[in-house]
DNA sequence: CTGAGTGTTCGATGGAGAGCGAACACCAGG
DNA sequence: CCTGGTGTTCGCTCTCCATCGAACACTCAG
């Protein structure tokens, strides 16, 4: 299946959900993953657009970690914008609050306790 | 091996877990499947120790409501309770909401409320 | 004691999804 | 142009878990 160049790669425009739209059940399963936790943890302790995906510390190939990037957009959890040759990220704090009004403050306070940070 | 003995009664004794010590992910897990968020919705909206197992309207056998009902109390979220031949439940609202404060009003406020679905 | 009702456990099955490697597409720089 | 760095997609494997049927355990009412 030869397929057209058109939709590859990353810059096609990156698809976002938004929170209000998103279902309870499909929030709760987006978040219930120690990888994709991490990787809001590591966010939400940076400015946005100061990540690109490459650069999160989690123990995953990068084909995994797009999947993850992927979830965390369909989610409502994260935007993305190309920059350059990366994808920057920036979390939905204030969107994903409305939409699930404690939840992300759930995941941020239950930090790993342990001295990094 | 000392079991109770004469007179004893006793049913094997339902094993909870303190929500205190209870993790993130676990509870997450747990509160991330639909046939457990109806459970915990219609708990909430019964009085305690009113329910027993079987008087719940979800589409499963009895064999994986009493698994989903042992991931429950495994997550800290419901509490057992042997009376006659049933196996009465409560809620367990004030001790989860101190562990995982707006978790369980999360699940709850989403009722029937539309998003996406 | 016997039977009905209730819930747990066991063994097996099916599907979802998390993971990897490789191939591909895009961008910036030499 | 070609090269290195970045991220996505595809094909595949593998593990986990939700589910069921059947057998078992227990309590209560006749």
């Amino acid at each position: 299946m030869p397929k057209e160049a058109a939709g590859g790669s990353h810059r096609a425009p990156p698809v976002h959900t938004d929170p209000e739209e998103v279902s309870l059940l499909t929030a709760l399963s987006a978040v219930a993953d120690p990888v994709r936790i991490t990787l809001i943890r590591e966010l939400a302790n940076s400015a946005d657009w100061t990540r690109s995906c490459g650069s999160f510390d989690v123990p995953v190939g990068k084909a995994a970690l797009s999947h993850h990037f992927s979830v965390l957009r369909g989610a409502g959890l994260v935007e993305q914008r190309d920059e350059g040759p990366k994808r920057v990220n920036r979390l939905r704090r204030e969107e994903f609050e409305a939409r699930f009004p404690g939840l992300l403050a759930l995941l941020l306070a239950d930090e790993v306790v342990g001295g990094a940070e």
